[in-house]
DNA sequence: CGCTTCAACTTGTTATGACAAGTGAGTTTA
DNA sequence: TAAACTCACTTGTCATAACAAGTTGAAGCG
């Protein structure tokens, strides 16, 4: 037979995922079961299902099981610039809550200090938040706001570091720039993100501009693909 | 030691890379080099080799060797809605080139027919184009139109079947709506876009409407995650 | 009843061994 | 000279084996 032993078992387990013999959150057969059902040996077995876990089609838990991946997916509208864990998305059928890891006032990082035209000494405030759907992690926010603009309502910040909150305190967006782009977890990232190693991430940039062109807030969302998609909505006209 | 071995061999290597002793397109130490440099087994070096694959960081090429992935990422602008593949993108330093894999009217598939807001068996001209980047395959985009407004300029089509072809010839398309999600690939798409199993894809699938707000044109590009990023400009006010 | 312990399960790591198959360079042959 | 072949090297596939480590439920103990 031309295709190899490993990718005949994932191909009928991911039919079996799809035809719905197996739905969102069941668990698989374990390495054991396909080496009898199958005829192979562990590492065949072993292999397939790694080809499930590396398509995003199932998540492996040690000690516990292999399990198809939840494929809902939360859309997230770009047509309408908030920064990202400010939508609302209850009614996409998942429960969200957010919880704000760290927030504290440093020097801007290099990289900051270029997307926010400071100067690399000037003080900033990072802000770590952790989306949840469902309990589960989903997305880890991080985001610097030139801290001088915020001083006078920090302890808001703290809580909510947010749109509305800057442009309730006298600091409006008026213009975000944006990039979406996908990279894969590394061994430190999957501590925090609680997802496997080499599972695909999205990456949503943003710089948001004040009423005078002024960068004001800068960060990165960093959401689980297959958990996320993002979608826009544009008028043609240049 | 805590960490695996292989997790810490990959750790290396991409260290190597991040620092510059590997760069773009070089290639890795062989599975057997790494076996006699971390004294190893194969299985081990292999796995190694494995992580850096799977977090898009090398490909893998049978006969020749690991290589270190071409990690210069084009971007393409969602803001002016253009579908993908007629974005001229020449000035971000890399080769592009055009090809026609397939033209053909076929009646539309259930997926599109509710996209295109037609019934089933309306037909439709569906076309493949392959996009290449310095020689090697980097986007599919499979894109389907409602025949009937085609027919007078078909031949015009197939060699071009974009937005300004459709304006020229009285079809102007005045909305887009759009999703970016993350994919992998699958064994049966690695053939057509020469990316190995389990390599992460980006999709933007896309619905262009005419000025009647009539969905015209449907389709989805399918690209390598590793060689492109979206980037959207957005004006703050609902 | 509640807690602890343990055994049976799971996936993760790693070694050794073998053959298949693609690549490329050097050698042989026509 | 040019085509064909061989050989060394590469990654891909697959088997057997053992131990580590996380999970879970059942059995036993206080």
């Amino acid at each position: 037979m031309a295709t190899p032993l490993h990718i005949s078992i994932s191909k009928k387990l991911r039919h079996q995922i799809e035809s719905g013999v197996y739905t969102s959150g069941d668990r698989l057969p374990s390495e054991h079961q396909l080496m009898e059902t199958y005829n192979v040996s562990r590492i065949t077995a072993r292999q397939a299902m790694a080809n499930l876990v590396s398509q995003g089609l199932a998540i492996a838990y040690r000690g516990k099981g292999v399990f198809v991946t939840p494929q809902k997916k939360v859309t997230y509208s770009l047509s309408s610039p908030l920064v990202f864990l400010e939508q609302d998305m209850a009614r996409q059928g998942v429960a969200f809550s957010f919880e704000s890891l760290t927030f504290e006032s440093i020097c801007a990082p290099a990289e900051v200090a270029v997307a926010l035209e400071i100067s690399a000494d000037t003080p900033v405030y990072l802000q770590r938040k952790l989306l949840r759907m469902d309990g589960a992690a989903g997305a880890v926010d991080v985001s610097y706001l030139i801290a001088e603009l915020g001083q006078r309502f920090a302890p808001q910040l703290e809580r909510q570091m947010t749109f509305p909150t800057l442009a309730q305190n006298g600091v409006p967006i008026e213009h975000v720039d944006a990039m979406v782009e996908c990279t894969h977890a590394d061994y430190d990232l999957s501590d925090h993100l609680e997802v496997p190693l080499g599972h695909a991430l999205m990456v949503y940039r943003y710089t948001a501009y004040s009423c005078d062109r002024q960068p004001v807030l800068h960060g990165a969302t960093i959401s689980r693909a297959d958990r996320f998609c993002y979608s826009l909505s544009m008028r043609a006209g240049e």
